[in-house]
DNA sequence: CTGTTAGCGCGTTCAA
DNA sequence: TTGAACGCGCTAACAG
């Protein structure tokens, strides 16, 4: 029971009334003098303007949401922070949607099961827009097109239901890291693969495991969670399963193949690549250190995400676009963890 | 000039008295209904919840907000996102803000003086406190004072102007890693420092370097920017300016550390530690891969947000707290970047 | 317990 | 160009 309210200094914070009556005009005034492309005279602008930094005025934003069904606010729904690669989309989200007046409310999430507390709260916000980097059930999906609030799907794609979506090509980049580590003559190829419930997970594995095919090889295929731990878990599972029969590793993304890289160094003994090629996806920045120089694909972050923050502020302002899906295709790092060829 | 309005289906979007309506009550009953610890009878609510499932019905926070003058918003500022060290921090920020009903409204700067302009926008938004991880004037904090909005500084301090805080304990941490290294016989000691607008920074720099007087050493410091090419620049140029007279490098954080023990492996040709000791601070994920093991200082990510998130909600709750600041010792974590005695 | 009433701060008609 | 009046969706007295 709280007895006591606590009294608010914002309380005080002054309003548009505050303004008009210093300045000896009416709020109407005020209003349109804080709003692009409305009519007022230069003198009383100057009055307005002045009264408006003497008292520290600034336009109510939640008030302005809620005559305007504008709030200017976009969700951004991220499931793992951790994960290396986000960080760099997240910084870039929020720096793109700020240059163009949006301001981002986040969600991240520990667990998927949370999502639909999430998107209670994004309904809640009247959020003009989503960006979600998190798996969406169908049911969420059309939740969305329901309520009228635009989304764009970051790496991931709708189901049934259609979605604009801004992702990585996995398809042509586990092509590339495949074809040029068979060209260099590999033949014995092991796979470490990410979470379960992990879209781009599934897609790179499956592609890996497509291309391997097309040229007449099969690979051994372990889980992993997409973290340092589990590359290295999965490259002893690996060397279990295929009695140590293994010269090439195709992992999820970086940071397994770095968690693999370590195992076969400093638990193996072998020397990457000489003894064995070892390759991951996603560009992050530990891919680049010296002691790993990662053979891999780097996502393409700032046309994505710009393409994502375009996308999605085109579905704002004009409501029934058709659900665009854009594909970008990353850029193979030759890097030094692979012998390649080609 | 924008001719035609996009039409929002937001615009549609169910009102309590869209709900009261179909539930056969007035628009008051439904806003109780939603409301903790408001007296509704079981029938009536019942009523209302079933309506407001069945139109999809979820309390405009916005307008709430305008009443209530809690807008269960808090802004977090982070100045460089790409900082190793942040993305947890932020992570377990949302996390706990969400665990208690809070949503955050993210700002990330691409540079300092991107502050203000953050600013307006917390004001504007009447959010309900701040976090923030970014270098402030002492008039933009007192700014927060006057404005009544409660912030609470992460990893930084106030200056004339004092603010509630939570931070890592920079120099018993040094302090603790200085005397290993001087225990094992480190003679000849480099700084890699931080960027200069950094305070962790440059806290971390004159903590170390004040306990190494205290040990009758002087370390030559070198400018660096905390990431991981700014510790290879930082080596090279230790041991250009020392002429190679060094066996202990301290780096302002865990990103250089790595930088550095990769410079003196791939480029020295050094053994780590057994030719040079390294240590960082932070504690990040990368520190503990196998091929880095760094001796280094964790901070408690954990404990830290949780007692950001505690004494800012405090703040709300009860305006005028005073400035309590928290400060957390860090966990020393061996490793085997250098070598330790004592 | 319930409905009525009066705003929260602002944007936007409409006359003047 | 300006001001008066109204309403966005909701909460918080208040009277019943």
């Amino acid at each position: 029971m709280k007895i006591e309210r606590s009294k608010n200094k914002k309380l005080n914070s002054p309003t548009s009334y505050d303004v008009a009556r210093k300045a000896g005009v009416s709020q109407s005034a005020v209003s349109r003098c804080f709003r692009p492309g409305k009519s007022v005279s230069k003198k009383t602008r100057e009055k307005i303007l002045a009264a408006a930094k003497e008292l520290g005025y600034q336009p109510n934003a939640i008030a302005q949401g809620l005559i305007t069904k504008r709030s200017n606010l976009v969700a951004v729904v991220i499931s793992n922070l951790t994960n290396l690669a986000y960080p760099e989309v997240l910084a870039e989200l929020t720096q793109r949607f700020s240059a163009q007046g949006i301001r981002v409310l986040l969600f991240t999430l520990a667990a998927e099961s949370e999502v639909d507390e999430a998107l209670d709260q994004i309904w809640r916000y009247r959020v003009d827009g989503a960006i979600v980097a998190a798996r969406l059930s169908d049911a969420q999906l059309s939740e969305f097109a329901d309520r009228g609030v635009p989304i764009v799907l970051y790496n991931r794609v709708g189901g049934e239901v259609a979605a604009a979506s801004v992702r990585c090509d996995s398809v042509s980049g586990e092509a590339e890291l495949v074809d040029s580590m068979v060209a260099a003559g590999h033949r014995h190829f092991g796979i470490i693969a990410g979470p379960p419930d992990s879209y781009v997970g599934q897609e790179r594995v499956s592609a890996a495991s497509a291309r391997l095919d097309k040229h007449g090889f099969e690979a051994a295929v372990v889980p992993g969670n997409f973290d340092y731990a589990s590359g290295e878990e999965g490259l002893r599972e690996l060397v279990r399963i295929t009695a140590g029969k293994l010269d090439a590793i195709i992992c999820a993304n970086d940071l397994l193949a770095i968690g693999a890289i370590d195992y076969a160094r400093f638990e193996l003994g072998m020397r990457v690549p000489e003894d064995i090629s070892i390759v991951g996806f996603d560009g992050v920045g530990p891919a680049r250190w010296r002691g790993y120089q990662l053979t891999t694909i780097r996502q393409p972050v700032r046309r994505m995400t710009a393409a994502a923050v375009a996308m999605l502020i085109d579905r704002i302002e004009q409501a029934d676009l058709p659900p665009e899906q854009r594909v970008f295709a990353g850029e193979f790092l030759a890097g030094s963890s692979a012998r390649t060829g080609g």
